[in-house]
DNA sequence: CGACAATGTGTAA
DNA sequence: TACACCTTGTCGA
């Protein structure tokens, strides 16, 4: 999925192209039809993101709430006036980027022509939800979270969500590192754990560690919280890299064959979806692991130093 | 063409 | 821990 970098986006393309803007809701699929029903022809007052999920706020307090999920994703399309990327979401390819806007003939409508715009094109597979304005379309398919929900509901899921890293919220950095040093339980489950911090997923969790040389199996207790302060840093770090790039770096351009332009994608990971593949720093083979039923990746030796 | 994996989460056993 | 959810690109037969 779409970690927390590729939701703030997503937030950010909404504000920029339909803010302000009355919409067109609809499901083509089917599956929401009752939502839409209620969405329909209201207009979009602001967007915004916290971890993995997207809250497009309506108005008359009515809020669409999406989480991605493993494999959901945004389709974009529309005149010159609607800029943006094309599509935003599950990358099905290791260190996929996003599809920038204009980038050729793809039948998304979105090469900007705008004299040839007639509106979105016929949906194509399983579209959940589109949103249209008289400048351009949206589509969502393959979401685990797709609902139309009161402001009251939107609040609460935000109090079941631990801080996130992309916002600069008064007190983020200390809940993080109180709740990631409070239990027993691995590092690893804990990145993963949406209420000790939002927006991580199997990325950011497998390079983190990696990048601050912590064994993933550590019991959170036994990390200091000077190291936890330094783990949310560069997670804020590289997640709001993220955000700047549409793609998940965290190699530094030192590990880069063309230093002056963004690396390709087997590149971009120091361990993600490098098992058997010497470690970058140490040549070590990446090692993986079933943990909690997702893959985990890390150096054996790198990352197996006391961490003081 | 079918099997399978994928940056995720909720629920049941 | 297992599976359901539900979509699509990749890979092997």
């Amino acid at each position: 999925m779409p970690e927390g970098h590729s939701i703030h986006r997503l937030a950010r393309q909404f504000r920029d192209v339909f803010a302000g803007r009355r919409l067109a809701v609809s499901s083509p699929q089917g599956r929401f039809a009752a939502g839409a029903a209620v969405l329909d022809g209201r207009t979009l007052v602001r967007s915004a993101a916290h971890g993995k999920h997207l809250f497009l706020h309506f108005e008359h307090g009515i809020v669409l709430h999406v989480h991605l999920g493993l494999y959901g994703a945004w389709d974009f399309g529309g005149d010159r006036e609607f800029r943006g990327a094309s599509s935003i979401g599950a990358p099905r390819r290791v260190g996929e980027r996003e599809v920038p806007a204009g980038a050729g003939a793809d039948g998304a409508g979105n090469d900007g022509d705008t004299a040839g715009y007639a509106g979105p094109p016929e949906p194509v597979g399983a579209v959940r939800v589109r949103l249209a304005s008289d400048h351009g379309w949206a589509d969502l398919r393959g979401a685990t979270t797709c609902a139309a929900i009161t402001e009251a509901e939107a609040e609460a899921v935000l109090r079941r969500l631990g801080p996130d890293p992309l916002h600069n919220v008064n007190g983020g950095r200390d809940a993080f590192i109180k709740r990631l040093t409070a239990r027993s339980t691995p590092l690893a489950t804990l990145l993963m754990d949406q209420k000790v911090i939002a927006g991580v997923g199997n990325v950011y969790r497998a390079e983190v560690l990696f990048r601050q040389r912590i064994d993933p199996l550590l019991p959170g207790r036994l990390l200091t919280a000077s190291a936890a302060g330094r783990v949310w840093d560069d997670t804020a770090a590289v997640m709001a890299d993220g955000v700047r790039d549409g793609r998940i770096i965290t190699t530094t351009a030192g590990y880069w064959s063309e230093p002056n332009s963004l690396p390709p994608s087997e590149e971009a990971h120091f361990v993600y979806r490098r098992h058997g593949q010497p470690c970058r720093v140490c040549g070590t083979a990446v090692a993986l692991a079933e943990h909690a039923a997702r893959k985990l990746y890390w150096c054996p030796t790198c990352q197996s130093m006391d961490q003081a």
